[in-house]
DNA sequence: AATTTTTATTGATAATTGTCAAGTAGTAAT
DNA sequence: ATTACTACTTGACAATTATCAATAAAAATT
């Protein structure tokens, strides 16, 4: 249940112009492997939904390189501070494979929501998707050993651990990557 | 920025009926303190708002009480996995002083949103700020000592930790109470 | 007020995780 | 292929936090 059309089926099936409605926002777009697709300190206009590869966000806490969020294919990602306070953003997001992807304008998304109240509605549902996507990752930081934390990840998004290099792995579950590689033992 | 009416404010400025529109459907309570607002296993139906006293949403995980939500006056709460997702909660609610409270039904903010878009664009709004909450308690908890949790909180609700006993202040935090307590020497 | 119960503190010890350093392995670049 | 760079692993040790036990303090009950 990680990927978009997944976690909203019920809400696509019901309205059919919804595909339609999207396309007419969404741009493709390509992106290398190591691209920056946004920069701390500046406003992040953009959401995206990857068609291919790996996006990854962090930032910088003194000096130290902090993983956040990960996405894969049918996931979305943006620097979700900004994007949503319309403000600075303190993340950093790059392309950890070369990506393919669909992005849509946060100015596009905001006339699409005013024009058509049920879209409004589904920008309501997909947030409050993330949001319990989010207190389940608190409860897990805030009572599971890092061992534990690993297995979950590992039953979740195995994917992830496949394709993500072990040091961000590591500052995602809050550990170091010393102690990662012993948990791996 | 801590008070709904606070971070809502541009919203209900620019929205003259709000007050007017929302005090259709809320409802006015009283509950002596350790009431039982909310039960595990049961779906929430209602959304709260504090005049008065201190709610704790918590939960049991191997026996054990882990406190993950205070709200105080004019802050919110529910069981917030259940009243979005319309299943069995995980989290109990409680009532740690005496509350006076206004509580809104699901089903009557449901047909607000429904009938009137501008509400479902406050319920997006709302959410938003729930989210960004929740992402900075994260933050801290990947990677700030109990130490610095204890003092970010301190700074940010020192109300909460006068007015609420300190196992369910350490159990937030993520600590025990004996480390809790030294912490705070 | 006295008793019971719950909560908070303190000490001793153990477990977990972090830090630093060294070495190995893997990848990329020339 | 050789070199350079980065990532991973391992060991020794330090720091943080948890656990268990005992006591003290506070709150609730009688």
């Amino acid at each position: 249940m990680n990927s978009f059309f997944e976690q909203h089926a019920t809400f696509i099936a019901d309205n059919p112009k919804f595909i339609e409605d999207f396309q007419g926002i969404m741009h493709y777009e390509q992106h290398p492997k190591n691209t920056i697709l946004h920069e701390a300190g500046k406003v992040c206009d953009y959401m995206y939904l990857i068609i291919s590869g790996i996006a990854r966000v962090f930032y910088f806490i003194e000096d130290k390189d902090v993983s956040c969020h990960f996405a894969a294919e049918q996931e979305t990602f943006t620097a979700i501070d900004s994007f949503i306070q319309r403000k600075k953003s303190k993340y950093f997001v790059e392309a950890l494979e070369d990506l393919e992807v669909f992005k849509i304008a946060h100015s596009d998304l905001e006339n699409l929501f005013t024009s058509t109240p049920k879209y409004e509605r589904f920008g309501r549902l997909f947030l409050q998707q993330l949001y319990i996507d989010l207190v389940e990752r608190l409860d897990n930081l805030q009572l599971k050993t890092a061992q534990e934390r690993y297995e979950i990840l590992l039953e979740k998004k195995p994917y992830l651990i496949q394709r993500i290099t072990s040091k961000h792995i590591a500052s995602y579950l809050g550990v170091t990557p010393e102690t990662l590689s012993r948990i791996k033992k």
